[in-house]
DNA sequence: TTGTATGCGTTATCAA
DNA sequence: TTGATAACGCATACAA
């Protein structure tokens, strides 16, 4: 089957393109029952305007861009997942490209979307971007972006984020208040800020309760804050710390997970032995035996507001309105479990 | 910043814009002078082809839409994930809209990726679809079509799935061997073939095994297959047949999680009192207590091998070579863990 | 080796 | 109320 063209209406009727595409937009200037045989004919053939000739014409996709370090990550693709609900909302179509915590690849696909002529592109930084030249560019070539989650301070853009560090500090100050005295870190790589901010976080708890701060009782993920970082840390931490540490804060979840696995493995009880709390409650969280002490990150708010921004952006720039960048912290929320 | 085109790279280098487009494109027939001088200017221009002139030119969008039911599903985000490498390597985009199991909203959909013209289209079904016209009116466009994992046996189009039957029936054939003879089965909805499949799968293990086949011990999962399905219908089995039940296989892991939950809650001891089978091998199902047994559905080759035809056939049509079919069944296998 | 002309499918301006 | 014409940016058959 042909796609169906103004063209071929217009042949059928007897009539010009011109008025084919106005009959079809429902300008005011074309006779009823013109109107009424255009429609007619044009539903009869099924017609749908080509999209590429009128992005061309109109200079606009009704197409964002989104890049994310990770497709496979409940934190990801639910953040993903409301992304999807507010542009399905206002039929615009979502480019998804995944830079596997990659420079390389992020950049790359930051040049792709913009070939594409997208209208705006939603970015979670990869953990190896410490150059911000390419996202420079999107905002040179004033193209709405909105960066998420994995933010970078020093780009002017809108950011949609959590503060990161008030909610380790938090969490932290939950342990001490708890009882817990040894409180050991699994912190997560050292480039991106969130990591950054988590520790500090943590640092700064320990000295505002009176704790000192013990730089022996931190471990490095280096693994991208996965199961194995945590079973493989647990491990080197009994192994230095023996039982003189009482709690893990953990980067994230999954290594919590792992820190549990360990624990099961060799007769470690949670939360009387050591106590945990992870980040980012994860569904698996809940389930998990014992339940997971958490924060709250509210991905699915986050690829909303995200979102809603950037489509603001873009209709700014539709009816030249300035933009203002917003800088939009959602609130995280600890929840209490079992492990700690 | 304003966008190059051709126009502005002919008018600097005084030569026509044809010119500069052979230059670009690396034509035989343009001098070898002319040709630097248009190379170095698009370069320091940071000149890029406007993507919808050039689809529109060439009726081809280097660019693929995929529909799945649910993003967040640990099933559904690797797929993806397959998908995205094999489009990244072949620098095409990929276009990601999801369904939420509903039939109007995928219907919608496939109009929309239709109308942007993408050059091809992956879907997993909803559990809802039970009309199949939007799809074949994709196949009547001569858009290259791929279904995976959910599909319909019927439209003439190439698929990639697993054997949902014989995973079944293998998994239900080992609980036989190892001794239950009470094996209750949780269901997916009554529509989709995989939940049939699955659910025919089961029974004709028990009827070949020579176990009579007990409809009271099949429950459905009417939310969607989730963890409060698992755990309701454990609530509903426990007082529907007491202790008469030793084991349990369930059409996805998340059921069986939510019966783990229930049971915990009752004391009910896993696989001692009542042993479980789940489906999909989510990274969750390595990590519970206790871990549990499955059926491993290598989500990310299906994702890679559904984009793998998808773009044969997308060559195929460039080349007009005639397109053939393939029916791709991906191997199961399962994983032994302490549920059962 | 270079350039002219044409068309891809729309939309917008302006004249009839 | 209608339509001829141009333009969006690019690619190509064909002429020079």
């Amino acid at each position: 089957m042909k796609t169906v063209t103004l063209k071929q209406i217009a042949n059928e009727l007897n009539i010009s393109v011109t008025t084919v595409s106005k009959a079809l937009k429902n300008y005011p200037d074309v006779s009823k029952k013109t109107r009424q045989r255009v429609l007619e004919l044009a539903k009869s053939l099924d017609y749908t305007p080509n999209a590429y000739a009128v992005s061309l014409r109109m200079k606009q996709s009704k197409t964002i861009g989104v890049i994310v370090p990770d497709t496979v990550h409940h934190f990801f693709s639910t953040v993903i997942k409301g992304i999807l609900k507010e542009a399905e909302s206002r039929d615009y179509m979502v480019i998804l490209m995944q830079s596997n915590e990659r420079f390389d690849l992020e950049k790359k696909q930051i040049d792709l979307l913009m070939s594409k002529g997208v209208d705006g592109i939603l970015v979670s930084l990869s953990n190896d971007t410490k150059k911000f030249d390419h996202l420079q560019k999107v905002i040179d070539y004033n193209i709405p972006l909105v960066l998420f989650d994995k933010i970078s301070k020093t780009l002017k853009c809108s950011k949609v984020y959590i503060d990161d560090r008030k909610a380790a500090y938090d969490a932290v100050t939950y342990l001490i208040k708890k009882g817990f005295k040894r409180i050991a870190h699994f912190r997560g790589d050292l480039n991106p800020q969130n990591s950054i901010d988590r520790f500090l976080g943590y640092k700064q708890a320990l000295l505002d309760n009176g704790i000192p701060f013990d730089p022996e009782l931190v471990y490095m993920c280096n693994n991208n804050a996965d199961f194995d970082d945590g079973y493989n840390n647990a491990k080197k931490l009994i192994t230095d710390h023996g039982s003189n540490v009482d709690a893990i804060f953990t980067i994230t979840d999954l290594v919590a997970i792992g820190i549990i696995k360990y624990f099961k493995d060799h007769d470690i009880k949670v939360p009387d032995d050591i106590a945990l709390f992870g980040f980012s409650n994860w569904f698996m969280s809940s389930v998990i035996c014992p339940t997971l002490t958490t924060v709250e990150q509210h991905a699915f708010e986050i690829g909303e507001q995200s979102s809603k921004i950037l489509f603001d952006e873009i209709q700014c720039k539709l009816t030249k309105t300035p933009i203002k960048h917003k800088n939009i912290i959602i609130p995280t929320e600890m929840i209490f479990r079992e492990s700690s």
